[in-house]
DNA sequence: CGTAACCAATAATCTAGATTAAGAAATGAT
DNA sequence: ATCATTTCTTAATCTAGATTATTGGTTACG
């Protein structure tokens, strides 16, 4: 049973070019991973450092706060890389937990394996910039969001941007993205379904 | 007069090393500028696409939302580099402003240099791939503070990560930064206080 | 200098969103 | 099918933090 590279192989191949040796190398470094729903990739306090590229299902990364409640920090459909940036950079345990949201695949690598493909193919190093540079910008767009919006218009903001996670996902996970509580986010929408019938 | 390009090649050196050749190039694409207090390096709704590397004093970076509040999501203090990211990759108008908060210099590259950068010295994929690992680390920092702190919390963080901008900024600004108006953080200051005097 | 512009403190009032509680619907396991 | 678990809705109450307003203190600067 091979493992499915053909996706990340065609993001790659969006910012450098590989020749068919390099993308073997490359894809030698990934190992095939499956987690059914609810399913632990990562935990938080603990040193991870690995990334995961997600090739079917959803995962998401999340930290939990004093009080029990979750928070999640990203979403990571198809096409989308996740990890604990923090613990695989600075090697100490980290605050976020990620798991699956629904069965899902991924193709794992860990940091050393990265490392050693930098010296390998040290084309690597302009993808994975590209990459996180990606993030950053992702990143500030959340933050300013959080900062200068109401819980509604983050709300529409995310229908909007992610609408087939909308489908897919539980509304509950959707208000522990957008920082509302389920029974807030509940009430935001018959609030937004009454208003919009009656014109 | 020459440009004070020592700390950010002592920082350069931390990740990757240089030929005196290769520093000589580097320094070569950099500018140097000088801004007084309050003076602007960029403006939303324009496409910027340079980034400027701090060498004195203090830039931030900051959204207006709606109602005219300004929304602070990074200082940079001398030593770190500060961009509108989302600006600079995507070339399309951004959402950040970035100004001087006091009499400050800094070393400035135009992103098509850093482009020409990566083309002649590989090396400083590595370099910027890294510093961006870091700035994606403080978001999620940032936003997990954010989703699940207290205010009173984010400004105790605040003063423990920040002890030398808690001195030199005024206290708005942290307030613009830490997420409240200053007049709730003048409340919690002297809450603080008073409880602190008790014991 | 004097006066304008900015900055901090305090306090009263107001509101977005949290909390608590309880029932209805959906999903899943056996 | 049936029971258990999880998810969603609605509604009443509560609170962290916003808003508005007033006062006094600094800093800049013509």
């Amino acid at each position: 049973m091979q493992m499915e590279t053909s996706l990340i192989l065609q993001e790659i191949a969006k910012h450098i070019q590989l020749t068919k040796d390099e993308e073997l190398h490359f894809c030698s470094l990934l190992t095939e991973k499956s987690l059914k729903k609810k399913q632990i990739l990562l935990r938080a306090n603990a040193v991870n450092t690995l990334s995961a590229f997600v090739t079917k299902g959803c995962l998401r990364s999340y930290s939990i706060d004093r009080n029990g409640f979750e928070h999640i920090v990203q979403f990571a459909p198809p096409g989308w890389w996740i990890a604990d940036i923090y613990s695989m950079i600075s090697k100490k345990p980290g605050k976020l937990n990620i798991d699956a949201l629904e069965d899902s695949t991924m193709l794992v690598m860990k940091r050393e394996e990265q490392e050693e493909l930098f010296k390998k193919i040290p084309k690597f190093e302009r993808f994975f910039r590209i990459i996180t540079e990606n993030s950053v910008a992702a990143n500030h767009a959340r933050l300013m969001d959080y900062m200068g919006l109401t819980a509604q218009e983050r709300y529409e903001g995310f229908c909007s941007r992610y609408p087939m996670l909308m489908k897919t996902l539980p509304q509950k996970q959707i208000a522990a993205y957008i920082g509302v509580t389920p029974e807030f986010l509940s009430k935001l929408k018959s609030e937004l379904l009454r208003s919009g019938k009656k014109r």
